[in-house]
DNA sequence: GCTGGCACTCTCGGTCCTTAAGTGCCAGTC
DNA sequence: GACTGGCACTTAAGGACCGAGAGTGCCAGC
């Protein structure tokens, strides 16, 4: 008894299944691969691999398919990392050229993600609250209104406007905007956040009410949630290949995709960038997306994470291609969105 | 042989229809609507109805069902319209008070609609071409890049970081903000975009390079296509009620929402606010959404359409109650974007 | 430890039949 | 002349049945 061989079967069946989606019998199996034996030798493998929770049959008289379980020590130890082919990367590299500005890259990620691994595509927006405070701006409009423009070093910019009590004058307008500029230049959003609140003090008591104003709104700004969860969803069409299981495969897809919560927990916390997350099945925590898998991988720049993409598709896919696509997607996005 | 009552009967079998899912009969027809006739009596009327190419039936021994042209008929004489209950109203509002920009409210916008009509909401965002100048700001950021900013009559802002191939002066600076400013405020975005090219003369010849280089920039900014297709789209979970006709009914909706031109022409043009169309079945345009409708309406402030909203949904479908919801969150949508 | 052989199990795809729903038409009635 | 009751006819849907095919588990032998 070969455990080599044990787990060869492991990964031809796995193979197989992804590649046919049909459950994968003996025979087959050491027609398509040459394994050197015979069917009943593998089959006493098949046994032993089904007591350890690796593989299941459906039905009695029916072949093997992978379990959860199966798959994960496919994923972890039997699968080879695939490189994109040279074609694959310039597809990439056609489809993201030209993007304009970081919801542009975004929109233009989900989709090249989409068709590289037909599949639902997920790519969240960079944090907000990750990255740093690059440039901000006051800027008078006609009125008594404001506009105030935030720069972030992810290349994002938020803006707002807002209607004070009362003109302010250009000489408190360039007041606030170095004094904010000096306070937070360079911080991370939450921190600039908390540091704002003590700049109301350093104004004229006539001035706060203004300044309250604008600093109120700037804070609202940087702790924005919302921002930190928007969320780019692409390919749902793709969910036409997962086969005819409609009930089983695509309903639950389709309302985890229409929850924002659901899929930023699924999406995972950014760590750090080229860190990748694959969850099988259950291990996803959705008992409606039993037989779904997601593969997810943090980007930014080289030090530090932005925010993550990844996709959503069935149990059954090809994992190898899967990563890599993913993987090659994330490095470019992140050293885009880096560069400015 | 009454007229009248032919109708009426198209009327009880385009609600049935759209109630059960199921081909009505003629017993299960007199039974629920007092015709105050015998069903024989409403044979005859629906062999007339199915002459005329109203009704048909799938299998002849099967009850009718509407065609695209009894629907049509339906739509245009039969139907009352629907006023949307309170509870629906406040929907609305709740759902849509505290939206914070025009980006905001398109997102919740599309999330209420799709709930109102339990089907896929569509809603395109405010056109950039049909909107005005309505402030520019040109400003310095640390090198020489410089950040211009765009505000437009519908609220949007667009702006855009450029590197210029020198810094230049703050007089400079002004001198461009106040021409520019001048040139192209109040105008449409077409229009603005071919005055500007005609200040790049009032400069002095060594400014001309950083000139046009930001004249350039809001020239492709003005005349962004890419932002007139833009789309927000949700309650794709919602394809999940269609039933079970998977391949006819989900799969070509999904495909089509992934195609923004499709989209958009399904949309349809936005000419006056508060027009309202219905597309039914093959009426759409394409072969593949035969069995769906589209109910669309412009959305804008009280004299011009900024853009269209709407839901697609199966063609068997509550349209009454889908008018009112697309002709209400247009209403609502159009009145908060023009409020600022 | 591997293999061939064999009995066993279970799904899948047809076929056949019955049932139920609905129609169209005709003769009769008000 | 319009409506109605009755009746023969059509068809889809559901259930029972059956055979074929694929695959397994196990055992005896090499």
């Amino acid at each position: 008894m070969s455990e080599e061989r044990k787990l060869a079967v492991l990964r031809a069946i796995v193979e197989d299944y992804v590649a046919t989606h049909e459950p994968v019998g003996s025979r087959t199996l050491v027609e398509r691969h040459s394994l050197g034996v015979s069917p009943a030798t593998v089959r006493n493998d098949m046994a032993l691999l089904e007591e350890e929770g690796l593989i299941a049959q459906p039905h009695t008289s029916a072949g093997r398919i992978p379990t959860d379980k199966g798959y994960r020590l496919f994923v972890d130890k039997l699968s080879t990392v695939r490189t994109l082919t040279t074609a694959e990367r310039r597809a990439i590299e056609t489809f993201m050229e030209g993007a304009v500005d970081v919801d542009d890259v975004v929109q233009r990620s989900v989709r090249v993600l989409a068709q590289l691994t037909n599949q639902v595509a997920i790519v969240q927006y960079p944090s907000l609250t990750r990255s740093t405070v690059r440039h901000i701006e006051l800027v008078p409009l006609e009125g008594a209104k404001i506009l105030i423009v935030v720069i972030t070093s992810s290349g994002r910019v938020e803006q707002r406007i807002i209607e004070l009590e009362s003109t302010p004058s250009e000489q408190l307008v360039s007041s606030m905007r170095s004094r904010i500029t000096q306070a937070s230049l360079g911080q991370r959003l939450p921190e600039a956040s908390l540091r704002l609140a003590d700049i109301i003090d350093q104004f004229a008591r006539p001035d706060r009410p203004i300044v309250t104003a604008i600093v109120t709104t700037l804070a609202q700004t940087f702790s924005n949630e919302r921002s930190d969860e928007r969320i780019a969803v692409g390919g749902t069409a793709n969910l036409a290949r997962f086969g005819a299981d409609f009930d089983t495969a695509i309903r639950p897809v389709l309302e985890a995709l229409e929850e924002q919560v659901v899929l930023l927990r699924l999406l995972g916390e950014a760590t750090s960038p080229s860190l990748m997350t694959v969850r099988i099945g259950s291990e996803t925590g959705y008992q409606e997306l039993a037989t779904t898998s997601v593969v997810a991988s943090a980007y930014g720049s080289d030090d530090e994470a932005l925010a993550t993409l990844g996709t959503v598709g069935p149990m059954r896919m090809d994992y190898p291609g899967t990563m890599a696509a993913v993987g090659a997607v994330a490095r470019y996005v992140g050293r885009t969105i880096s560069e400015g």
